[in-house]
DNA sequence: TGAACAGTTGAAGAATTGTTCAATTGACGG
DNA sequence: CCGTCAATTGAACAATTCTTCAACTGTTCA
């Protein structure tokens, strides 16, 4: 048949023409990126609990301060969290009402799939 | 001072033990991760519209069967999309309630966040 | 002023990731 | 059985990611 390509190109053109802008997908990636490691995961529950400063953060997570400081310069970029310089300290702070529940609804997927 | 380094990792372990355990931490950031890939959020938004064969997905996507087809075994891997085989072609359809509701809000995030 | 401390930054290296290409498996029709 | 089509797989490569180390900025306080 002919018109068989035309027809599938049209079926996948139809398809294509319903999903989300190609920048809202990269941005949505790129937001899931940032949750999908799990230092960052780990930073991001520490300030769930309290707003914590960098030195802080390095003892609980038993890392260098560098190596916290990198993965809190990813999140700020983010727009995930905020810190703010008091004296020789820098407090950070969650920066988004959403970190809290995109992390819960993972957590609630992830316990059920160990079952 | 002399216990004052006792009383900062006393209250670094009063933090730490309060975060999810370790190997929950990392199954979810092994989760977001998955969905970290612009051509992996892509083929979930697809399949919330339809299920569809793999042949389908490449020409949708634009990008070669073997590609998308590395990114399913991803997909399948994470229990997110499962696919089954109908003749030649197999036919791929989410497997996951969850899937929708984190696509959807990540979305809303998204958009919120481009104002 | 300068020593000590908190944090950031950049370069470097190992590890991981996503795509391409070629080879392979498996199902179908002649 | 053979040729074809759909899909999977593995190796290879470039690109990205995360941590470490060393150097640096900026603040405090003596």
């Amino acid at each position: 048949m002919a018109g068989d390509e035309e027809k599938k190109a049209a079926a996948a053109r139809n398809i294509r023409d319903r999903l989300s802008a190609d920048d809202v997908i990269y941005s949505l990636a790129e937001l899931f990126k940032v949750f999908g490691d799990p230092t960052r995961a780990k930073i991001l529950q520490c300030l769930q609990i309290k707003d914590l400063y960098v030195g802080e953060l390095a003892d609980i997570l038993e890392m260098s301060v560098s190596a916290v400081s990198h993965q809190l310069r990813v999140l700020r970029t983010a727009k995930l969290v905020k810190g703010t310089k008091e004296g020789k300290e820098v407090t950070y702070s969650l920066d988004d009402d959403h970190v809290t529940k995109i992390l819960e609804f993972g957590l609630t997927h992830v316990n059920e799939q160990r079952n």
